[in-house]
RNA sequence: GGGCCUGUAGCUCAAUUGGUCAGAGCAGAGCGCUCAUAACGCUUUGGUUGGGGGUUCGAGUCCCUCCGGGCCUACCA
């Protein structure tokens, strides 16, 4: 049994996810804990909302909230949903929380010891009508390069030219529209990455099997132009986590708080310390999952993410995890995906265009999209979500290929045997075979789950499905049973079996059906399948069993276009 | 501008990394079965792997070039 730390991306607060969310780092990190779980390894699973930052503060203004209230509120309605979509962390923490307050003091103050933090005074647009210091993108202005008259201060997205604020014309608030803007002196702390930049180049180098996506991103940012920046991680805002060098005060940056990038992967450890404390249990319990000198040496770390959260997990947070100079346990393996596209176009929080987390919900279970974004998972390449192709998959797969064959097998034999599993006969050559069978396809399939290759993952997982319907195809128990009920007995015994089978190894994607399929089983033997000729025995002649309520259902050309049509554009 | 990824049957994607690899699922066509959610099984029609050039005994797989799609470019997170 090994330890496997598992983390995912942490969601921002500012509002309900999409499924391009969703499907980048939650859902199939989700997959993978679970898979690890079932296959007995010790397994701590983390995940949080990252609440700091501009975009939280204004989100919090809008709602008309105090933005702890905001925060507050939010991260309950997170939770519910990843629950909806039975993401089952060991812990959804807060990187508002004291024990992240804690340790990203603590290691601010490690690096700062260790003459990795750089205090830098800058100039910055100050606006008085917000009262508050803008981020570049924050300004709108006039681009002196194309006239477009909504250029952004870090960017022109007409002309993709990269601005500073003071190059635009006609400069305002994003926020309040204010024309009385100032530039102002403030002092903010740099992490000095450039100091570090050859330790992680080659921690990179030494990294093997990452993801393309992985590497190639963290060597662009290590090797464009001068080489890795150094990175400021101070704000000028109210809501975050204070400015401290430990537990002293750092003179000169009263009233600053730390850049969210720099506390958000922090909160993974902190996360884990919450997960210690609501569970009553000592330091030493979560230490063990971080700390290599307390025990992490034999933990491997796996992180999953969107490409655009690689910069900071391959460079920011391992910067600083080096930089403390303490042996904190550094990721081993990151899983990074692409994005995935709704329809044509790209999801659009702003526009409402797109499936939310809510909203999915709300139409479909969520064995139904979860089967959907795993098996069409954006790992070579951006995906598309399109409704014919989800109602395709679903109808197919789950309601064709998998239900089906729950519902054929259960009804068929309690029609002919009764609802108990029925003894009589041996098994044959066709038995043996299918056994093996299986045994070889799973094989691959766990291959798959370990290299975290997700679409094969679930290919390989609907191929032992369709193994099932060729299996009933070919022995025709309804057929047999006329001249040999006995042979159709231990036909249909198989089948069950392969019920319980298939709960077992499909539980990581649908966790719902698997229950429901192995509650109709009057099973709870949720161990995996090492052999199938053993396993397909497990469930033993006389085993009560019930016929399931239909597992999946189909979905309709007219649900279809109806929602097609419901979320092209404005949500609400 | 620079960098990276990507373009394979109508659709969604595979090809152990130069050597029978041109494949799978869906859709289409034909046949079979009737236990089942008009479900299942078998067979089968589709591609000169975006265009062009090159290296090689041999290239989706390497090089050059052109065309298309996407991402990143450090103050959104």
């Amino acid at each position: 049994m090994a330890r496997v730390l598992i983390t995912s991306a942490l969601p921002y607060i500012n509002g309900i996810k999409h499924l391009g969310n969703l499907v980048g780092s939650q859902l199939p990190s989700d997959l993978y804990a679970r898979y690890m779980r079932a296959r007995g390894h010790e397994v701590m699973f983390i995940c949080a909302t990252d609440e700091h930052g501009t975009p939280a503060e204004l989100a919090a203004a809008k709602a008309g909230k105090p933005v702890a209230e905001y925060c507050a509120e939010m991260h309950a309605v997170q939770a519910g949903l990843a629950r909806g979509f039975r993401l089952s962390f060991d812990h959804f923490g807060r990187s508002s929380s004291p024990q992240n307050h804690r340790l990203t003091q603590h290691l601010a103050g490690r690096l700062r010891a260790a003459g990795l933090i750089a205090e830098v005074s800058e100039k910055q647009v100050y606006s008085p009508a917000d009262g508050r210091f803008l981020p570049d993108r924050y300004i709108e202005g006039t681009c002196p390069n194309c006239g477009y008259e909504r250029a952004r201060g870090d960017q022109c997205e007409e002309c993709t030219k990269q601005l500073d604020p003071t190059d635009l014309i006609n400069p305002r608030s994003a926020i309040s529209g204010s024309t009385d803007l100032e530039v102002r002196e403030t002092k903010h702390l740099y992490l000095r990455q450039s100091a570090l930049r050859d330790r992680i180049d080659a921690w990179i180098d030494s990294q093997t099997g990452w993801p393309v996506l992985t590497t190639s991103i963290a060597r662009k940012w290590l090797h464009d132009g001068d080489g890795l920046q150094d990175r400021g991680i101070t704000r000028d805002l109210d809501w975050g986590i204070p400015v401290r060098d430990g537990t002293d005060d750092w003179p000169g940056m009263e009233g600053k708080v730390f850049y969210v990038w720099f506390d958000a992967p922090i909160e993974y450890i902190s996360a884990t310390a919450e997960w210690a404390e609501a569970n009553g249990l000592p330091d030493a319990a979560w230490r063990r999952w971080w700390r290599t000198d307390e025990g992490a040496d034999d933990v491997r770390y796996v992180q999953f993410m969107g490409k655009d959260n690689v910069p900071f997990h391959t460079l920011s947070f391992p910067a600083t995890l080096m930089g403390s100079g303490e042996p904190w346990k550094l990721v081993d393996y990151i899983k990074s995906f692409n994005y995935l596209n709704y329809d044509g176009g790209q999801f659009s929080t702003s526009l409402g265009r797109g499936v939310f987390m809510d909203q999915a919900l709300a139409i479909l279970p969520s064995d139904y999209w979860r089967w959907w974004l795993l098996s069409h998972a954006p790992e070579s390449s951006d995906s598309e979500f399109t409704w014919e192709n989800f109602q395709a998959s679903v109808n197919k797969d789950l309601a064709d290929v998998l239900g089906n064959f729950v519902s054929r097998v259960s009804k068929f034999c309690l029609s002919k045997f009764g609802p108990a599993v029925p003894d009589g006969g041996e098994w044959g050559d066709r038995e043996t075979a299918l056994a093996a069978e299986i045994n070889r396809r799973l094989r691959v399939h766990e291959g798959c789950m370990e290299a975290m290759e997700v679409r094969k993952s679930a290919a390989e997982l609907r191929a032992i499905w369709v193994l099932g319907n060729e299996y009933l195809q070919e022995a025709a128990p309804w057929s047999v049973f006329k001249s040999d009920p006995a042979a159709a007995a231990m036909q249909i015994r198989l089948g069950l079996n392969l019920v319980r089978l298939y709960a077992v190894i499909s539980r990581p994607f649908i966790p719902d059906a698997a229950a429901a399929m192995m509650a109709a089983l009057g099973c709870d033997d949720w161990s995996w399948p090492e052999d199938a000729s053993a396993a397909l025995r497990l469930l033993e002649p006389g085993h009560g069993f019930s016929v399931p309520d239909m597992l999946f259902r189909k979905i309709t050309d007219a649900e279809r276009d109806d929602w097609a049509q419901r979320f092209s554009g404005t949500r609400g």
